[in-house]
DNA sequence: ATAAAAACTGTGTACGTGCACAGTTTTGAA
DNA sequence: TTCAAAACTGTGCACGTACACAGTTTTTAT
């Protein structure tokens, strides 16, 4: 069962070189003369050689720079979940020689993340994790950090055009195809939809709440489901006005019998129902977070969308110390799976995420 | 950040005695004066020693047998996906000395449960991974195991009156809970309901489908559904006699709307339901085994419930290695999630649980 | 043709642990 | 008191890799 491993000496052996130049080989270094890297690459080969990862670990000399680049997170919200996801990586991998650092901007202001992405490409890195919210601006970034040969990995969402060593993170169409699908099942009347969408700021990129927009539409537009949709404005940066804009729209569309919040902010929604003792509303969000959770419970949100951050920032930077230190082949492209989360499976699912990451 | 990590050698310095002897405290290993340990042990605690695990598995000269007891399976199966997940393990862990051996027997016959059970204790091992069907022949094997103070781990379902390093299993009261919870929403009327029970050979122990009767019951009343329920009779052992005996049954109950299926054998129901051309009765099934989810996309299956086997399996053999070779705390009682699977999410969902263990 | 530079190659060490073995002290029986 | 056995303790090696450094060959420039 278990045959002896083929060990760097061995090959040095079998290609006629010494074991540094194999070493030169494997990791790439240069200064081998085109004959012997062949002749290495050759046993290689026939052999299938994969370094034992405890004596790499244990011989790297030298420290790895990885930087997070995300929106600013305060305990318990989204971006915080995927950061408790990196950091327990980083507890699994204590023994590797690795410096690691968050670096956050405000989600709101496409000027701060332009002069963070800057700050980024000024700080000294083997690899930066990106949770990308402009779609333009996080393109110029990643093509810097190709020029400068910086590894990147994307959480939450991909962004086109770019050349990540991976991307995790959850079909956005899909999830807002679900939220149809949801949505259909728990209003049981002709009544009509809300959807709320946060106002940004500038020019909306194409980001995840349009996503989730279209798949939501289109599961609606395959079962033929003719209700009327209004679009519901959202004021995020300042949620204290949206109590007003909430009661000028219910005050027009009297008629609406359930409400899609697109991003993680359903609980505001909700909280402003509860104050206006709007019991009849059926109500679905996305992201578990500890507000959101906590209208889940209380029965003024019916279900919510999981996205499995804490596994995203998890699978991230172990896919990037794979890739970094271990020369391991990545996956670039994973998509996580959508948990549906209700009042009933909440306690459950809760217990269970706070434990399990998904790999 | 990254502050110097405290070595056997640091602690021995500090303690005043040598390596030798802080090694054979942490591995209790004996041959050491209650003064030297004592000292070692302050230590130990003063500092928090966690050895390097790399060191660790370079170290390792001993070879660790492992077995893995359970029922007999064929590829696809449930306890196959468990057996894949054991495997994924031993990959990771491929620079450790182990050995590794499965052994199975007939599920639906508790004499050759037994011939395994006798046959593993007699053979040397260091641990074992069960995954049980009869409670009390599971009791005394583990009773033995003990005896002999070898390790155990429970995967899909714990047993009682027992000490297992950990077990990893689903909540199979909650599935039996959440089927209910399907069943009622899927069926649109008020119908009668059908439950498939395996009929076993000998005396019917506590096991994981009776947790689910009684969670399925459970929601029903709850909920004050009185819909009345037929206990539907299923051969597991000759499956070719089923069609007479759901002829039977459904030539006295033709009221029957929807069918739960509390094994992993509701295909069984599905194939038999479209070759009668029965079309309006629903059914929820447990496992996502090729043939239940090909079932499930013809659309002869409403919803399945999945145990998340590979996870079950993969955990297992992990908190063993943890347990066992890096002498690790290990977390006992591990519930698993139940995943809610649709014909819309299948795919999605295969796809993922292809690539992903949950940890 | 010769020296210098560049390209290439081999050797040797550190990493921290598990464990074997040799060496030392304590215990206990005669 | 003596000596063997038991209990305890310290030393040193193997594990396979990354990488530095010294040594060797080839190329280039004069």
């Amino acid at each position: 069962m278990q045959q002896k491993r083929i060990r760097i000496k061995d090959i040095a052996r079998l290609a006629g070189v010494s074991a540094g130049t194999v070493d030169r080989v494997v990791h790439n270094r240069g200064n081998v003369s085109a004959k012997s890297r062949e002749a290495v690459e050759k046993v290689l080969k026939e052999v299938n050689y994969r370094p034992n990862i405890h004596m790499s670990s244990i011989s790297l000399k030298k420290m790895c720079h990885i930087l997070f680049v995300s929106p600013k997170f305060s305990a318990g919200e989204y971006w915080d979940s995927i950061y408790t996801g990196i950091l327990r990586t980083l507890d699994e991998f204590e023994n590797i020689r690795l410096s690691f650092k968050k670096i956050t901007y405000d989600q709101y202001d496409v000027y701060d993340c332009k002069r963070i992405y800057d700050k980024v490409l000024k700080t000294k890195c083997n690899a930066v994790i990106i949770g990308s919210i402009f779609q333009k601006e996080t393109q110029d970034f990643c093509h810097q950090l190709d020029e400068k040969e910086i590894p990147y990995v994307f959480v939450d969402s991909n962004v086109e055009n770019t050349s990540p060593v991976a991307c995790f993170s959850s079909d956005h169409y899909t999830c807002g195809y679900l939220m149809g699908k949801i949505m259909n099942a728990v209003m049981h009347d002709n009544r009509e939809i809300g959807i709320l969408q946060a106002m940004r700021i500038g020019n909306e990129s194409a980001n995840s709440t349009i996503l989730r927009k279209n798949g939501f539409n289109a599961y609606l537009d395959e079962c033929g489901i003719k209700r009327k949709i209004h679009r519901i404005p959202f004021n995020a940066t300042e949620p204290e006005q949206n109590n007003d804009i909430f009661d000028a729209f219910f005050n027009e569309n009297g008629n609406v019998g359930g409400i899609v919040v697109l991003n993680s902010r359903g609980h505001i929604m909700a909280n402003y129902l509860s104050s206006r003792n709007i019991k009849n509303i059926k109500l679905i969000g996305v992201d578990l977070t500890i507000p959101n959770i906590a209208a889940l419970k209380k029965g003024s949100i019916s279900a919510l969308i999981g996205q499995n951050p804490k596994s995203q920032g998890f699978l991230a930077m172990r896919s990037l110390i794979e890739y970094l230190i271990f020369k391991l082949p990545i996956k670039v492209d994973n998509i996580m799976p959508l948990d549906i989360v209700t009042k009933e499976t909440i306690d459950i699912y809760s217990e269970f995420k706070d434990l399990v990451y998904l790999q």
